[in-house]
DNA sequence: ACTAAAAGTGAGTGATTACTCACTTTTAAA
DNA sequence: TTTAAAAGTGAGTAATCACTCACTTTTAGT
């Protein structure tokens, strides 16, 4: 179970958990992202994590609630790195090229993928079907993190290396050729020989020169 | 029901239905698309069909078989324009420059979409749980589809329209920004203001730019 | 008009489901 | 050690599910 590479705590955000309460959490997100929660029962999360069905019940009141419970930190994760404080500084001192910028982001967005793997394929399986799901995504992320991109995306236009068009074509454009790189290479073909290094080159590559604007490093 | 804008022969590639088939076909999709397949009872159907139970049955020998009958003729359809004899000399008469083909191709998928949106989205939600589906996405898309491209990329790189790297990063780079427009646009958030216009012509010349070979035309 | 095949029906079936609850076991505090 | 709270159990419940099948209705061919 390969998010049995995670720390309980950073899966929960620090909250204390029973040693079942944890083999639930486990055996739900393998039965979730394997199955999708409407075709996995709680009978089955119950036998896979080795305790009583209604051992469940005693920490979740429904088996939404189990869902809402595995899938909200993993959205409140998603907008960490977002939130910086005094974001021009840090721009202006780090990342002075938006090259800079998008490779730091690819990586970040990298990492948080590989660590966060099962959970994020049942946010993304499950939002379709989840009205609850959806609004907190917007709450989260097309909220707070559209925010701040824009923000970014301001920032370099006014260096002139990105071009002058409007922020949410930057967001859309960016988000699509990072994620439809990391989708590919961890969600539909893992299993694919991949050269991370050179993929992840051409991907800079591809966003820097599609959205270059006048003043470009070259 | 959007599906309503098609023709029912369209749907189901000319194939004789009767008027109870056809209700049950288009409240299928209605509620596969809404819920998904696992949490759409075969008695909701029923119900929405104005037809019994058993009558799903007498026409498809289970729940599954509904499905298939549903999403595989949409990968069918999928497929068909990049079925085209003598490709060079298409692209050569139709689409000197690789600009031409890709409006076309963005146009053409988003017909496509356009047309096909339940569908799709009913491919898109389940094929994560269906192994059946994945197979079959392989075979249509995955092999033919991507072959095809293939040619296509080697053709625009041979006149140094588009930059030397390999066909599949190509392939997922522009494939990733059209369908990130083409999803945004039409499934997350179709009720916003877009202007079409603009965002296809900003996503061309994103793609365009990203990709641009040593003899691109300026 | 008659006949057989095709289409449709809806009650019923056995299995499965999310959840309850009375009871048992474990843990923690005094 | 005792007591109460917390955690855990598993049988049971009412509802739901995919599907069957005996029967009815409709259609098409002669």
């Amino acid at each position: 179970m390969t998010d049995h590479n995670l720390k309980m705590d950073e899966l929960m955000d620090g909250e204390e958990l029973t040693e079942k309460q944890k083999k639930i959490i486990v055996s739900a997100i393998e039965s979730f992202a394997e199955k999708g929660y409407s075709a996995t029962s709680t009978s089955e999360i119950a036998k896979k994590a080795g305790v009583a069905e209604g051992t469940i019940f005693r920490h979740y009141k429904t088996k939404k609630d189990l869902l809402l419970a595995i899938v909200a930190p993993v959205m409140t994760r998603f907008v960490a790195p977002f939130i910086i404080k005094d974001l021009k500084k840090v721009l202006d001192q780090d990342y002075e090229h938006v090259e800079d910028f998008l490779t730091a982001m690819l990586e970040n967005r990298r990492d948080f993928l590989i660590k966060n793997l099962s959970t994020v394929k049942i946010l993304v399986q499950e939002i379709p079907f989840h009205p609850e799901l959806k609004d907190l995504f917007k709450e989260h992320i097309g909220r707070k993190v559209y925010d701040r991109f824009e923000e970014i995306v301001v920032h370099y236009q006014a260096k002139g290396q990105i071009i002058e068009i409007p922020a949410y074509s930057v967001f859309r454009m960016m988000f699509s050729s990072i994620f439809g790189y990391l989708i590919a290479r961890y969600m539909i073909l893992p299993e694919a020989d991949w050269d991370d290094e050179a993929e992840t080159k051409r991907t800079v590559e591809f966003i820097l020169h599609g959205l270059a604007g006048p003043n470009v490093k070259k």
